[in-house]
DNA sequence: CCGTATCCCGACGGATACTG
DNA sequence: CAGTATCCGTCGGGATACGG
């Protein structure tokens, strides 16, 4: 597995290779970066589990089951969701509205991998504070 | 596994709980989320991963080998790793200085969790840029 | 109820210059 | 070589207000 990380473009002009890169660069980078960099943020991995607990959330139950997030983040996070193909999205002409949410078979296979990870970080935890405390003391 | 995000101070003075939330309580979040934020860094990943690699690497090698990082993050990004116990760091005295980096027990054991959701991402990013088409034509 | 639009602050991280 | 120190632009994301 070979992951180039960093802007791939081939030649840009001088002046966009220097300072900052817009976004619109974002999407010419490594594929896999480009996939890892969606899936490990922080709001996505929440929202990919809490989803995965139950078969489908109302966007108010995501609110609530998603501790501290804001009403724009979750918006935001559920359409790059959605638009990766890992969450669909279903609105119901009613009123009040009501829009539910649900994996898709992608985003299931995604949430199998996110398990095996937050396992990992829950039994090593304990592991990695008690580094932080050594570090800490060893700097003093 | 019960994850609880967000910033779980008990009781803070009214002032601070209004507003943004500093670094300090950064700390203070769920014990899950807080090892995840770390991990899913991007150049976290990517030195790992790198370092999954070789058996140790110089300071030097891991400029080349993680593409578009700068000084300064690699050694931000090391000095974490190396605080959570992931990764270990070896200074020999010479003249010109050699530094050497090689995961510990814990780093390798993380790194499988990481090459699994790697080899997801590379398996899967073509559904997904494909569904990002979609989403964007169906957009317009 | 489920969003979108706007404002704005502060953290992230690149560029640069300097040391042991 | 392997950093540290500083400056500073950019942008993530919270707060707030409003719309369908």
């Amino acid at each position: 597995m070979e992951v180039t990380i960093g802007k791939t473009r081939a030649k840009a002009s001088p002046e966009v290779v220097k300072g900052h890169f817009p976004d619109k660069f974002k999407t010419m980078q490594c594929p896999i970066t480009n996939v890892l960099d969606r899936i490990s943020d922080k709001w996505s991995i929440h929202t990919i589990i809490l989803l995965g607990k139950s078969e489908k959330l109302r966007f108010s139950e995501l609110m609530k089951g998603i501790h501290g997030i804001s009403q724009r983040m979750l918006t935001v996070t559920l359409r790059s969701l959605e638009e990766d193909g890992l969450v669909s999205r279903q609105v119901f002409a009613e009123i009040p509205p009501r829009v539910e949410y649900q994996l898709t078979d992608l985003g299931r296979s995604l949430l199998s991998q996110l398990i095996h990870l937050s396992e990992w970080a829950s039994e090593n935890m304990t592991k990695i504070f008690e580094s932080r405390e050594r570090y800490k003391t060893e700097k003093v």
